[in-house]
DNA sequence: CTATCTGCAAACCGTTTGCAGCGTT
DNA sequence: AACGCTGCAAACGGTTTGCAGATAG
């Protein structure tokens, strides 16, 4: 069993635990997820998912996005030019890094963060709730190229 | 002559050395923009600006605004429930810090930022070419109410 | 058997485009 | 006089909703 497949099961029996149903159409959906490294739009996921169950909507991608987003499995990513973009959400609270060249992925962590937003907040008044760190650049694969 | 004032009087010298005009539409538009201390959508915008001008149509808020971005006037600001917000740009590269409440929106500097970067490039083979930094909490005033 | 899920079609909503006439320079 | 600008209406594209039938539990 690949590490994909696993975790697949695990998404599907989180959905089972909140009331949710399994069918082939979501199978399929967190399968084409899980295998990807970048951030994919909708239609994206739908185009390869489709190859792979004939009959597939689209409408059934952005109900079951909306279910994984709600369960915290999938995260909406945010960048310069789209923001409806989906990735597999990490574990615990990490920073993104993605190539502007192949789209792809990568978590880090910032924790040298904390220093700096608590600077902030002396100086501004503001209690910092929330923060977005994002870094873009081009990844060593692309480099050679 | 108040800041604001002044403010609007560059811009649209700014639009004109470009080869653009002055116009009704775009001093009104322009000054919304700087009156205001938080991002807003172009139908917000547009809404407080026809109250000074009546006839003023959406479509020139979407045109201005394109053109003030392009002279790097006007950012546009992305947050987790909406991406089509523009704000006034700071000089020189700052970070956002927004209120979550009022809506409020101040810069402040993130130069600590780039041990951090250096890190994660090294870590991670990628040639950092931008970053998001970005702040959400409740503010001063906000957090007295 | 029941509640959820599905795909289709249509509605929706923010944004962009085509156009003819107007205003700025 | 020339060219940019304007508002309107229509087109557009991504997303959401209504619905009747299919399917998981």
């Amino acid at each position: 069993m690949t590490a994909e497949n696993k975790k697949a099961a695990e998404w599907i029996k989180l959905l089972q635990n909140s009331g949710y149903r399994q069918t082939e159409a979501r199978n399929t959906i967190v399968e084409v997820i899980l295998e990807t490294n970048r951030a994919l739009e909708p239609l994206e996921i739908f185009e390869i998912a489709r190859k792979r169950q004939a009959g597939l909507g689209l409408v059934t991608v952005y109900r079951t996005l909306e279910r994984l987003e709600a369960l915290g499995l999938v995260q909406r990513v945010h960048q310069p030019g789209a923001c409806n973009m989906y990735l597999q959400a990490p574990q615990g609270h990490q920073h993104l890094l993605i190539c502007t060249s192949c789209g792809k992925a990568e978590f880090f962590n910032g924790d040298d963060l904390t220093p700096l937003m608590e600077t902030v907040a002396a100086r501004s008044g503001y209690q910092i709730t929330e923060h977005w760190f994002q870094l873009f650049g081009c990844c060593a694969d692309c480099q050679r190229k």
